[in-house]
DNA sequence: AATGAATGAGGATTCATTCAT
DNA sequence: GATGAATGAATCCTCATTCAT
């Protein structure tokens, strides 16, 4: 009984995990109103019903594949870090962490620039209007990507990194290499190995504190 | 009668204007799919009708008001910019051109992650797939914004600039800039002057070559 | 002053006449409902506009083709054809005149078609619901060809043709030469002089009266 | 089960029948251009989009009416007609079947001229500008009604029939009674049995060969 | 008389979503 | 749970016609 509950759980979850991995497909080509739900379905390989057995409506599928995502991507950025590394070596391993994630899962790049232009009620559920709200609930959605903000504040603190809010750090430091992997992975530009460091060590240039 | 002439050449420019000017707001709140040409029609205070007298279709009023916006950026930020002057000096100001027009035309700004991620046959009539083909249209719609691109290789040549392509130059110095100014506008991030300025050297340090 | 305003009539006519020239082309490539007024107006070299002074609207443009048509393929019907001449004589010239007409004017046999499955209410005022009125209406219309029916009646009475309504007659001997110079317009049958003849004779096989 | 399927089966393929129906009525009565698809799912009692469940669009759903037509049509105008008669024999029948058939499907009668007058390429896909493709692709759409074609032929071959193609004797014989069956599908002419038997007569007469 | 910009209703088609099976 | 036929509102765009110039 519960191996069958638990096959039919894997299927089910199986159907979901189509359903998000083909979401994410179309999004990063076409946008969020750029595709349909029956290209979505045959995408998937389910039938266009079956996506409301799993999400409520497209809006919730958007909202949740972007929790997916960002889970996804905190773990994978993280990896490998020690807490107990210098603030320094602590940001080149995610740099590069980034990275390699941009060459294995080149989708999830692309689609970065699509929620960063979605309507934010849909992701968070709050909208410019309300900032105080807006920024809560951001702060809630991107829990998992959170130590990478404290090693910002940490590196701050301890003035290895310059005197800014983590948010203009990360837009410094993070933001321009999310950028060029997405070029990269549009054929836009190429970076070998010494070209990637090079990047990588301009950024630490951009925020690293000059004594 | 050549002043009745101008006057009437205004007022049909008007037209378009208002056009252009609802779609650049529309565009930037809810992307190219995301508004439709009634409500676009309604925010420019024409009929439907009216639009296709001055433009072909969706894609090509995108594409126009797309070209206009890369001409009015191009020109804002060279404004003050000498030619003779050292590259340093160059970036700084164009930087501070470019925080300064994001104040004066915060759509603009929102609108820029809209057209990153459009499919780029839209914006240049070529695709991802012919990556020679989508190069030369793109060099020639960015043209107005030429002289920022010489600049940054008249730089690294210069040894004032690191070694690396000026796409990824710009990426670094130039479009963090732009991120920032476009939270600074949606109320997600403040920066005051000092802030600012720390921002511009921040970037400065990431591309100057560090003898 | 009566020469200036021939002029201008001329002039005037002029337009007329190429609104209609135009009209007649585009009808019969693409039916009543398959063309615009604008194309109708860029194929006549005229405003929109000017249309409308001309004639009232799409139903009485089409309208007064039709009249200026039957006049037209009255005259050329029945040119060379002598009334003291026996009905068989008449008869061979004026399907000969037909085919003559159809290589000159083949818009406008390409046209037929169109007004015969026009709602006849624009082409007669009429609705098939009151037969009546819309034979009345018609018999008007076709006032420059009676000559044709009449020549039929007087056929039928002298038995030389056929005891059938002239309608019918008509329909057997008239119509085919139609519908194959038709065809022969556009090239999807080749008849040469020969085959002319034989299918002349033929019509006229189908309603003479055989002793 | 089999049962509850081909009841299914049935009530879908009732939709498409409703919708053909439906379209069969409209375009007789106003032409391709002449009628919305809106009207159409009026008439057909289903939804506008449902129409997109069986036809790709507008042009397709002609394509597939007028292919259905001339199937139905092939297949009234050869029963009860035996290959072992004569031509003469073969022909009456064929000409009756058509009399028949306009009186028990009026508006296929009327849908003829439609057909007839539309740009090719909606019906076969391929244009008057490359007739050798034309022919082609008409040859296979009439590939139903082909049988009466090659009755033609026999008969030419034989000297039952004049010497001429078959097109043009079926221009001369079939047309002709189409047009009067239409004529009087309308009301605008009235024959009675001896007024069809003369008709048909008549039509005999245009094309036996006279010795 | 002539223009052609402007209109907004109406065209074909697609969409997210529902629900009977 | 899964389906996919069905919906009708909403999409982009075209149309015949008007009217200020």
């Amino acid at each position: 009984m519960n191996v069958h509950y638990a096959a039919v759980r894997g299927m089910t979850d199986d159907k979901r995990r189509a359903i998000l991995n083909a979401t994410l497909c179309l999004l990063s080509q076409r946008g969020f109103h750029g595709f349909s739900m029956k290209q979505l379905a045959e995408r998937a390989g389910v039938a266009a019903g079956t996506i409301y057995l799993y999400f409520h409506d497209k809006e919730d599928l958007i909202q949740q594949l972007h929790q997916d995502i960002i889970e996804e991507v905190g773990c994978h950025l993280l990896a490998d870090v020690d807490d107990d590394w210098p603030v320094a070596q602590q940001y080149h391993q995610i740099a590069r962490n980034l990275w390699q994630f941009s060459l294995q899962a080149p989708e999830i790049m692309l689609s970065k620039g699509q929620f960063d232009t979605m309507p934010p009620d849909i992701l968070f559920g709050a909208s410019y209007e309300s900032p105080e709200l807006l920024l809560a609930a951001r702060e809630k959605v991107f829990d998992p990507v959170r130590p990478i903000k404290e090693m910002y504040q940490r590196g701050r603190d301890s003035q290895q990194l310059k005197n800014l809010p983590e948010d203009v750090l990360m837009a410094l430091s993070i933001e321009p290499i999310c950028n060029l992997a997405r070029d990269h992975c549009l054929g836009m530009i190429q970076l070998d190995e010494a070209g990637l460091g090079a990047v990588i060590e301009a950024c630490w240039d951009a925020i690293r504190y000059h004594h």
